[in-house]
DNA sequence: ACCGGGATGTTCT
DNA sequence: GAACATCCCGGTG
């Protein structure tokens, strides 16, 4: 396992977004392999956070490469991004799902509570971090992990890679989600794998 | 299986 | 006041 060095960050987020498949996110002892993610662009994205400049809540996006920008959205959600590029110019890829790996208890424990009792079918490994939202969740990333250092480890949280290659052909599919900035085919995922969000 | 609506509160117009 | 890079549950077929 081989924590990535700040300059695998500087790249465009279009750049960045495939080759983060099948990279290992770690949190303390929570381990996920990441399978989907989308790329965000900035001033020239309508879809960004970033669209109409910086703001206190999106500051973290325009700042230094290899940093989580962490955000709150539908009054309950965190969801995480990677920033990239370069300081002052927009760019973050969204973790928009991952497959489990290690610590599945603690991740199981923040997504379904941690009653001993057997989990109904809803609750099903593949229903831990299929979604941004939900992955945000079971890797217990909230707005105190915004602008954590990635390549310091800031936090416990670190990007890594281990033996498994980015996939040579990803799936790829337009951002979901969004009311602005549909077009684009700006998603990327590890075609087959059950932990994929779905539509 | 699919579909519709409610939750919940921060951010920006 | 509206929108929001979402998720969950309960309806129906």
């Amino acid at each position: 396992m081989r924590k990535l060095p700040r300059s695998f960050y500087r790249r465009d987020s279009l750049e960045l977004a495939p080759l983060l498949l099948n990279k290992l996110l770690v949190h303390g002892s929570r381990v996920v392999r990441i399978v989907e993610v989308e790329a965000y662009r900035g001033e020239s994205d309508p879809a960004s956070h970033a669209y109409r400049g910086c703001t206190a809540r999106n500051a973290t996006m325009f700042g230094r490469e290899g940093h989580l920008y962490v955000y709150f959205t539908y009054g309950m959600h965190w969801c995480a991004n990677v920033v990239c590029g370069e300081k002052g110019v927009a760019r973050a890829v969204l973790l928009r799902a991952a497959a489990p790996v290690a610590g599945l208890a603690e991740l199981r424990a923040a997504r379904f509570g941690s009653s001993a009792r057997r989990p109904p079918a809803s609750q099903r490994d593949r229903d831990l971090c299929s979604g941004p939202a939900k992955l945000a969740q079971a890797m217990g990333l909230t707005g105190e992990h915004d602008g954590a250092d990635l390549v310091l480890g800031d936090l416990g949280v670190v990007l890594a890679a281990d033996g498994i290659e980015p996939p040579a052909s990803p799936g790829t599919s337009t951002r979901i989600g969004l009311s602005a900035g549909t077009e684009q085919p700006w998603r990327f995922f590890v075609t087959g794998d059950p932990n994929v969000s779905r539509r």
